[in-house]
DNA sequence: GCGTTGGATCGACATTTATCGATACTAGGC
DNA sequence: GCCTAGTATCGATAAATGTCGATCCAACGC
């Protein structure tokens, strides 16, 4: 027997949440974090080997979590010569707000 | 050889962010955001029984979820009778920006 | 007491994913 | 041309996780 509902009319959100799924998926590591925390205080765009060279981990996981940043559009790259440049993406903090305020609103609407 | 920097001075932000971590990965989850969602645009609590029928997921999946939710602090829950319901976590949205600024402050002052 | 019902917990499984090593690629220096 | 160095990509592996079914628990009605 299926479940039964305790009370009429339950109001349940339908809309489409992938893109601020992404998002806050792409914010759920605690090196992409460390990254994205890193270029957000930078005044200037930072080289993938500093990266490297300070965190504790593989160039080759740097650079995949960097990709992961990238594909989310929170950073933007640049390669120089033989060396990457990354710097946070701009509007990035924003376009997190907006997708806390489309799943939170703080003015409920709907 | 270990690889080299390419400039001098590299900033790299080694403070703790496990906390906002976490926030961030209760969020990453469309099934979890859906409930979120839900809830903060219902003015009352809602019912689990609500959440089972409305979502196309299991009811075992829903207490899951809801788990996680709530260790997170998000959503608060309570038992009346046989029922259960939750409510988004008074403070739950202010708790999530305030875990963004810490990771991309607005104001550079590191 | 017993049976039922809603929700939580447990076990298992499949998918995802973070990490690493190895390799490929690209730009310089020789 | 060749070699080196920094970065990206590929493969493999181990750990984390979302999902489900089964079971357990608590409250209600009988």
């Amino acid at each position: 027997m299926s479940i039964q509902r305790c009370a009429p009319e339950p109001v349940l959100f339908e809309g489409e949440l992938s893109a601020e799924c992404a998002l806050f998926h792409a914010l759920a590591d605690p090196a992409r974090l460390r990254i994205l925390a890193t270029l957000a205080r930078a005044d200037t765009e930072v080289c993938v080997c500093d990266l490297t060279a300070g965190f504790d981990l593989n160039q080759s996981t740097i650079s995949h979590h960097l990709k992961i940043l990238k594909d989310a559009a929170l950073v933007s790259g640049e390669r120089r010569g033989t060396w990457g440049f990354y710097r946070l993406a701009p509007g990035a903090r924003e376009r997190i707000e907006r997708a806390l305020e489309r799943t939170l609103p703080l003015a409920v609407h709907a």
